[in-house]
DNA sequence: ACATCATTTAGTTATTTAGCTAAATGTCTA
DNA sequence: TAGACATTTAGCTAAATAACTAAATGATGT
């Protein structure tokens, strides 16, 4: 839970999952995008992954990152849940992807 | 934006904002519920109201810190709809609280 | 005025983070 | 097999973070 605030808690990693949205996209073109080094990028991509807020697949030379939308769902809805916030007023989960979320891990 | 995340990003500060649901409470009496000495906590009440996730308000010697929903609202899910995820599948806005959440500040 | 209580500020330390360049790894193709 | 290309690893630096103790601030009550 911490990782997942931690990876959202930058901006250029942000960004990054907004471009994933559109379709998987390759470490080099996502790079592309930013200013930053390679190397630098490269290491915001190992946030995301370590959060598990994407998914890294190998394709010949190129390495394929895809958005775990699930992920981002239990975190944020879940969250929200627990401080009662949400569009259920009584409080009850938004998310199908998980239930009883651990709000301080 | 950032702030926010960055925010929320702490364990502590998550069980201070889900202790803060319940009800206003006192800076004394939030730090009883931890083992951090209070100079610590008093520095997480300080990252969260500079987030703006939550109101102080000195009533005599005590200061009294208060949840501010809407802000967390238009943070988690504004950036559930800028990824495309939400209980709405066209991507509406959920929260009432803001329009054009801006995204990556 | 003075002591006490609640909280914050100041100053220190260890750790983590985000950026860089240079080098290593791994994969394709000529 | 050699070269080129895509990405990651290693190693560095500067800045930010979270914790602490000691001291300062500010409000209340005697």
């Amino acid at each position: 839970m911490s990782n997942v605030f931690k990876a959202l808690a930058d901006p250029t990693r942000r960004r990054v999952l907004e471009l994933l949205r559109d379709g998987p996209m390759n470490a080099g073109d996502l790079s592309a995008h930013f200013e930053f080094s390679k190397p630098t990028m490269s290491a915001h991509f190992s946030v995301l992954k370590e959060a598990n807020l994407v998914d890294a697949e190998k394709h010949g030379k190129q390495m394929i990152y895809r958005l775990k939308l699930s992920v981002i769902e239990d975190a944020l809805f879940g969250f929200a849940s627990a401080l009662g916030v949400g569009t259920d007023p009584t409080g009850g989960q938004v998310s199908q992807a998980g239930q009883k979320p651990e709000v301080n891990k």
